[in-house]
DNA sequence: GCTTGAATGTTCAGGTATGAACGATTTCGT
DNA sequence: ACGAAATCGTTCATACCTGAACATTCAAGC
């Protein structure tokens, strides 16, 4: 037997000395805690969150975007949105065009098949979202809100 | 000049229909903020947040820890603290021990100049946490609290 | 005592992310 | 008009993470 662990959630983490209320790290675990909620909506229709909001972009613009631009709205570095997209292009769900105004540009466009995953995974997550929302009344959401603003440090 | 983007921040994704207050997106935004935060302090004694972790939680346990012990404290896949150890050890940060009463187990150690660095990188997540505490009244904080238990749906 | 089943850590393949280095192109200052 | 600087996407090395498959070891039941 081991006699030395405590194998379930470790408590150290979340006391710190003498206070009361939300610690950074009960922050984080409930994102975690939504963060895996996402992924497994998104699996129903054999998304990845990352694909997912590749595609959502790309289904919000409209149009083709720069892969420039969608590392910037991704706030991730160009070289992932390289890969992400060679996947989705793998998947058959975007399609590489060339810019013809800048020879360097290359944009992401979506396939038929890439809209209509983008539209399913776009209906799971919104049923996250309600989830979220039911959690709380409106008053404790705009307090949520606010509080949420005050992180910015 | 490039006609169509919006290469900053998209608004799209946090406004929910005819909605007020914390969106799911905000929320997680806040987590990827300090996330961030985090990963910077801890960059500046030369760690990775999920190399601290590890450090933290055999700090902390003041023994060895078998190898699935950590995974289930940070709630990761085992396969996941293997390769963890694996670099923990490259740094000369960790070493394996055989678990005399368990041949199959591995457990980990802190040598010493792991557990150097798990103190300095502790007192660097201090200075984030009192970041975090300082951004908030001692009711905020409980505010939040109460409104963080609220997540898991 | 054996056999079966569970648990332990490792390996492997693959997805997600970063930053540095690179070649190609565009832009800008002069 | 031309050279320097910025921008674009890719490639490479590396880190982190997962799940499946695996060999070894342990625990239980008969």
């Amino acid at each position: 037997m081991n006699d030395f662990v405590g194998t379930e959630r470790d408590p150290s983490r979340d006391a710190a000395p003498s206070e009361v209320g939300a610690t950074l790290f009960a922050f984080l675990e409930a994102a975690n805690h939504l963060r895996t909620r996402i992924t497994e909506v998104l699996c129903r229709v054999g998304l990845s969150y990352p694909k997912y909001e590749v595609l959502r972009q790309l289904r919000e613009a409209k149009e083709p975007l720069s892969l420039g631009a969608l590392a910037e709205c991704q706030q991730c570095a160009r070289s992932n949105i390289t890969q992400l997209v060679d996947r989705l292009e793998a998947d058959g769900l975007v399609r590489r065009v060339q810019d013809p105004s800048d020879r360097r540009a290359v944009r992401a466009e979506l396939t038929p098949a890439g809209a209509t995953l983008a539209e399913q995974g776009a209906i799971q997550i919104a049923a996250v979202r309600e989830e979220f929302e039911a959690a709380f009344t409106p008053a404790e959401r705009k307090q949520l809100g606010a509080l949420l603003d005050r992180i910015r440090f």
